[in-house]
DNA sequence: TTTACTGTACCGAACGTTTGGTATAATGTC
DNA sequence: GACATTATACCAAACGTTCGGTACAGTAAA
């Protein structure tokens, strides 16, 4: 098991469990590692093991959503393809959110400016495809804003009520919803 | 330091911090008990405390946002007392929302039901008010459930940009949005 | 004297972290 | 090719700390 390849375990129980709910038998379950072993790859301990996983999920974001908006087609279609990319990400609304997770509470700020970087660069890129389709950029900005809290709230929404469909048709109404 | 006078501490401390970062420490601090006072009046320790805290917050939710919901006055009127309540309930957009924090990730599943019961009634009370304007039941639920998706979005978009200004925005546009 | 409540001391368990060391494969040296 | 050395990946066990929770003596009020 190589560091890179265990990042995605380390992921997926940070992102059910979030940072204090994560303990280190869990990471160790998941991973296959020995405690020691996780403490090799990841010096820092879980600082270093969070800060690892946003770096993945950032990278995930950019490779995934972000050149997918700066890509070719129509805005309108681009739209589309991040709504489809958003909907794997999150499981159809059934897996949390590693960014809210992490953000949630005002407890813990160690990773609150990673979460709003990524969360700014998100907006960014959705406000720009707005741009593009004519919409003046203060209205876009806020437009976009509006995508990612649907999105967002959507999420939180569905797992409270156990009703993945209410994130579905937030996902699918978001592109008509913009323009 | 009566029963009744330390919840809204406990509240605040769980809020903030989560169950899992809510240690009693933190709670004997905020509350100015002994851990052996805390377990006086909640003899089943956190899990107690919590389920106390969420009845407080279903109260609270009862007597002053569905109670209004259901009150007198025109729908437009009532939705907007809500938003102004809801404003209030946290700090301008400035304090995370306790079910949220408690719902996130899919891991600890002891208050689910608590969450779920809350997120319905509240979603029915606005569902009725908007079939009392017109509209048709299964559009007034869908519209219902995106008042709630748009204030937990919000909350979570705001906390994470350091801007409360998006969630404040979010609730004003609220009533217009929902007709 | 009874009842309600609180502070102190304490407990076992779980926590994140560190230590000491093993197995293996690659690298340098003769 | 044979051998010593180094680097990497890994783990079992233990460390000190903090966790949630308990036992008990003491205080205050009725």
């Amino acid at each position: 098991m190589t560091k890179e390849a265990c990042i995605p375990c380390l992921f997926s129980v940070f992102r059910q469990y979030g940072y204090d709910g994560a303990t280190l038998a869990k990471l160790s379950a998941a991973t296959g590692l020995g405690k020691a072993s996780l403490y090799h790859h990841f010096p820092g301990g879980k600082d270093d093991m969070v800060n690892a996983v946003l770096g993945y999920a950032e990278n995930w974001l950019q490779e995934n959503v972000l050149q997918l908006l700066a890509s070719e087609g129509s805005p309108q279609e681009r739209l589309q393809n991040m709504c489809d990319r958003v909907n794997d990400l999150y499981g159809g609304g059934t897996q949390p959110c590693l960014l809210a997770i992490l953000q949630a509470g005002t407890g813990r700020s160690v990773f609150h400016d990673d979460i709003k970087g990524a969360l700014t660069a998100w907006i960014g890129a959705i406000a720009t495809v707005l741009g593009e389709a004519g919409i003046e950029p203060s209205m876009a900005q806020q437009l976009s804003e509006d995508a990612l809290i649907a999105i967002q709230g959507a999420l939180m929404v569905s797992q409270a009520l156990d009703n993945p469909r209410i994130f579905q048709r937030t996902l699918q109404m978001l592109p008509q919803q913009l323009s």
